[in-house]
DNA sequence: CGTATCATTGACGTCGGTCAATTCGTGTGG
DNA sequence: CCACACGAATTGACCGACGTCAATGATACG
């Protein structure tokens, strides 16, 4: 039980790219209706534009946000993929959550205290700067933004929460098709990829592995399960899901269990 | 990986046992503080009475609100414990959350959908009853209360975040350790139990299990180690802790990890 | 007191972990 | 263009933490 793990990059921190002083305008942003802004008409989107502080790239393979260090800034997820985790004092990681572009980045209950989890670049990014400062400002001026904000909280928590149901109580195949069946769907239904084609996967086995709470060994014996049962595949940093409907059997899950990654907040309450 | 589960009652939905019209007003409420309503005045408070729909007492061993089925009210926990919990297909159990008094219970992402989990009540407990239709514009009456909600959930998705690593990276032995530690802080900060008391838990073996993905089984072997090595001792529904720093050794956490039960949310961001 | 639920313990099985060697793939420098 | 390096993937042999099955006690409750 005791996982060595070298970490020697893992624990460097955000290390700015390039920083243009504004960046294109909010206007054209290509997450807009992903992110938190997507409760603001046009005119309103002007108004964020006063509370953030552009843009700034991130390299692969970084982390924007470290455990323990106090977050200063939020982010908005422009492009790129991240994972929040967290690490355990001899090395073992703990992968929470995949982050993909529109997700808001580094909030957490007491904004006032360190970071209680880190948030790693899979890929080059690009996010869009908030101060913490100007966060509870922008709130009073949108309060729309702060129902938007809980939405999505409470979207992260139901994530969260069947994870937990994953790594708890299903088999290494299960948690393994439930995890990448929920990838596809969500990467799926945000870029509107067409069906049957094959998805971008930027994560090692060692990632799967730490997010499903196994070893990248038996993933890979699993992963090679799973493709010999003609249900996917994962190769070149790419996975092809061959038989959806069958990965959802594996998994053990309704038909519609992913549908909601298609909808919008709309009626919060 | 099978386990079958009786489940009779566990599927039985909530009963009322008793509904009084108005009930005390909230200005007698006893958790007030710990609940959704502690950013308000006393003035405050009488507008919050017009939106409830008094209080109801649910008897143990029954469920407050069942997955799969729409949710029409929302609660304020008053006295009592209960979990939340999904099942799968098979009677496979995860518990996510242990809600105490003044939690609040029922609310997710998309409140129009069915619930994506149950809340069962360990003991017989008392709620304050809001119907979903009223929450919205409390809301907007009320912004404060918008916030707190916020708060409130975000250190939901925090604990779920910490539950998962457990689950996935700790050992039965340090999961059984972190979860009765953690649960341990957290009623004595709410409840002001004075150190070295005991603390009750009117949890099952199996409860705990379901909880940390163990069987309960061998949550009897790990407590049993637990209190050979003078650490604790669960029995007749009651924990003793007798060594809380040893447990916390042997949980891997720091010092002051459980110090934010005790915070209150005042600046939230 | 009979019955149901929970706790406890032993014997044994297995899923997934550990260790380690080999192969593959991609990028880099000569 | 090729040789090399380095991380990731793959595979086999073996092990151990935790699960399964089943029997026995302990408690509570009507």
């Amino acid at each position: 039980m005791t996982s060595k793990r070298p970490s020697a990059p893992l624990l460097d921190s955000a290390k700015p790219q390039s920083q243009r002083p504004s960046g294109s305008p909010c206007a054209a942003c290509t997450v807009r209706d992903q992110s938190l802004c997507a409760p603001l008409s046009d005119e309103e989107l002007g108004i964020v534009e006063g509370f953030r502080s552009g843009t700034r790239r991130i390299a692969a393979g970084h982390d924007l946000l470290v455990q323990g260090e106090p977050a200063t800034e939020l982010y908005n997820l422009i492009s790129g993929w991240v994972f929040n985790y967290q690490l355990l004092e001899d090395g073992r990681r703990q992968i929470d959550k995949i982050g993909l572009p529109g997700d808001f980045l580094g909030f957490q209950a007491d904004l006032e205290r360190p970071m209680g989890y880190s948030v790693h670049a899979l890929t080059e990014c690009e996010v869009c700067v908030f101060p913490r400062r100007n966060l509870l400002e922008l709130f009073r001026e949108k309060p729309a933004l702060a129902l938007r904000l809980t939405w999505m909280i409470a979207r992260d928590e139901s994530l969260a929460r069947e994870r937990l149901t994953s790594v708890g109580r299903r088999s290494a195949l299960e948690r393994i098709g439930y995890f990448l069946l929920d990838l596809y769907y969500r990467v799926r239904l945000r870029e509107g990829v067409p069906v049957g084609a094959d998805i971008p996967l930027p994560l090692t086995q060692e990632h799967i592995g730490d997010a499903l709470g196994l070893t990248s060994v038996h993933v890979n014996r699993t992963l090679r399960e799973l493709r010999e049962m003609g249900l996917l595949r994962v190769a070149g940093r790419r996975l092809h899901v061959m038989d959806p409907d069958g990965l959802a059997d594996i998994a053990g899950v309704d038909e519609d269990t992913f549908a909601e990654y298609a909808t919008f907040p709309g009626t919060a309450c």
